[in-house]
DNA sequence: TTACTTGCAAAGATTTTGCATCTGT
DNA sequence: ACAGATGCAAAATCTTTGCAAGTAA
C-alpha cells in the first residue's frame, strides 16, 4: 500500500459523503466544498474518492442515471429510487441474511452480500403530483 | 408515439439480448451483430436499444461497470455479480414480495417494485483460484 | 412520397491522467 | 529532501446527435 499522508481535501469529502444521505455524486461534491476550498479542482475531487475507494472507506454505488455515487461505509443500509425525480435515500430495513441464503441454495457461485433497492415515487413528488391534480 | 417501421437491426438486437442472460452492453452487442450484418454502425445499436426501451420492450440495468446493460422483460428476476470477472449471470430466485411490504411499512415513499443484486465469485473464477493453490 | 432508419462523424457527458508545482512529514 | 497531493488541461470512455442518404409502407 502506497504511504498516504494526511489531506484535508480527502477528508472533507469523506466527512461530506459520510453525513449526507443523498449519495451526491462528484460534480455535487465538487460544488459543495468549493465554497469552503476556492483553489479545488474537479480532479482531486475523483482522485480522492478513488483513494477512499481503495482505502474501503466508501463504496461505489450505480443508481443508473449516469453518475458514479458513494457510500460512507458505516452499516449496511438498502437504497430507495425515486422514479420521477431520481433522488436516491436510505431505506432502512434489517439486513435479510435470509435472502442471501435462500440465493445460496439456488447458485453454484459463492454469495458474500447483496444489496437492494427500491423503486417508487418519492414523498415529496407524490405532494407535487397531489397538488397538481 | 412515433410511428416506427419495422426494422431488421432493431429485431435482431431485441432476440439477441433475449436470449444472452449475459446482459451484454451496447459495443458487445455491436461487435455480435456486425459478423452478421457487416454495415451496421454502433450509433444504430444505441438509437435502437433506446427505442427498445421507450417501448417498454427492454429495461437498463446499472451494474456500476461503466457500461449501460439490459433486460428483456420477460419475468422479474435477481441478478449475481461476479466481484472478481464482473461477470453477470440470472439469479432465478422466487420474487421477494415481502419485502416490498416490508420497506413499504417503513417508508413514506411509494414503493413500486425492487431489485436484488447479490455479489461474490462466480463459478469459474473459484475454480481459477483452486487451480492456482 | 412520406417520414422512419441508417452510417458516419462530430459532439456531449462523466471520469481519468500527465505534468509541473506545492506541501506534509 | 522525498514522495504524496493538487490544479489545470488534455485525454479517455461511453453515449447521444446532426446530417445526408437509404428504405419500409
Amino acid at each position: 500500500m502506497i504511504a498516504r499522508r494526511t489531506s484535508d481535501i480527502r477528508d472533507r469529502i469523506y466527512i461530506l459523503i459520510k453525513k449526507n444521505h443523498t449519495h451526491p455524486h462528484a460534480q455535487l461534491i465538487y460544488e459543495a466544498l468549493k465554497k469552503e476550498i476556492p483553489s479545488l479542482s474537479l480532479g482531486s475531487v475523483y482522485r480522492n474518492i478513488n483513494i477512499l475507494v481503495e482505502e474501503g472507506k466508501l463504496w461505489r454505488r450505480d443508481f443508473g442515471d449516469g453518475f458514479e455515487r458513494y457510500d460512507a461505509i458505516a452499516n449496511v443500509h438498502y437504497h430507495f429510487v425515486c422514479e420521477q425525480c431520481k433522488s436516491i435515500s436510505d431505506c432502512i430495513l434489517p439486513v435479510q441474511n435470509n435472502i442471501t441464503n435462500l440465493a445460496q441454495k439456488k447458485t453454484k457461485h459463492k454469495i458474500n452480500s447483496h444489496t437492494i433497492n427500491f423503486y417508487g415515487v418519492c414523498v415529496d413528488c407524490k405532494n407535487m403530483i397531489k397538488k397538481e391534480k
